[in-house]
DNA sequence: TATTGTTATACTCTATAACTATA
DNA sequence: TATAGTTATAGAGTATAACAATA
């Protein structure tokens, strides 16, 4: 970026243009292995893959959109997506009548099983094929300690709600 | 993701979770800091940045293209949305005449002057300051390899065009 | 014939605000 | 009053295919 650089060190722009390259390209192939093999949205998948990871494949709305979508409206969009492929279920929780509870159904699981052995493969292709070991291990140090800092700085101007809006 | 994790280890799992975290929470911020501070998009801020870099800033729209946008018809509609702000200017090229070259107006160097200062220090804040000097080396070296992984592995089942859209 | 770019079109996704209902 | 979620609506962005023009 030119001059502009000024206020970032030589390699921490060399990181950061990495950091960018690799996430878009690596997004765009992922999302395209999803569609293709299971149609279904890099949105979707992560929230059906938590699902798939939540106890008794349960979770409330709000728990649910944590970090995968950034306005309840979105959640509420590709939940019912979701729920018209019957690949979730959606219904009242018993313990907060104003909670919706999502639970993953057999077919959202089977949908998962089928997209997640091309997921892995194009995983270990595009990213883990080119690092050791020693190179995962310290990716996934240094993305650890971002992300940490990431979720304490929460986006700032917080409007209306704290949780899951904006 | 559970059992369906088979595949990769526990610390490829982990290192591909905290990437995943990473780029979602510092694209979101980002995107909402470049919108505030100059009501631009990250695709569009990422086409003036490429541009302000080139020489004499003009570049044609095939070559602005390359990992910014998988369409050639999306970067028409973001040149055009540049260029109705007065932020790049478009015209045939001389050498031939069916490239149309792209240049960055002083209107669009004024933008990415305005918008780089909160660009920077969300950077530095949000990413930067969780991580010492070596970690960032670390960091550019093996994202840099990744990076280079992405690069030789062009989208598969390619489609009509090879070079940008498909 | 292949390449560069534009246009028309349809579609997906997201966000804002207004609204309902429960705590 | 605050929280959980839905709905209506509008807007931004993307992709596909058909197209025109030049190499």
């Amino acid at each position: 970026m030119g001059e502009r650089s000024r206020g970032l060190t030589a390699t921490e722009l060399e990181a950061y243009f990495a950091f960018t390259e690799v996430s878009s390209l690596l997004r765009h192939s992922v999302e395209k292995q999803l569609r293709d093999a299971g149609d279904l949205s890099y949105v979707q998948f992560q929230l059906l893959a938590r699902l798939g990871d939540a106890p008794d494949g349960r979770l409330r709305m709000t728990d649910l959109a944590d970090g995968v979508v950034y306005s309840r409206s979105g959640l509420t969009y590709q939940a019912q997506l979701l729920e018209q492929r019957g690949l979730v279920t959606r219904g009242p929780s018993p313990e907060d009548e104003r909670s919706t509870v999502v639970t993953v159904t057999e077919a959202g699981r089977d949908a998962l099983d089928t997209v997640f052995p091309g997921h892995v493969a194009a995983l270990r292709e595009l990213l883990f094929s080119a690092l050791t070991d020693a190179d995962v291990e310290e990716l996934a140090r240094i993305l650890g300690r971002a992300a940490g800092q990431l979720r304490a700085n929460p986006p700032r101007s917080a409007a209306p709600r704290r949780r899951k809006g904006q």
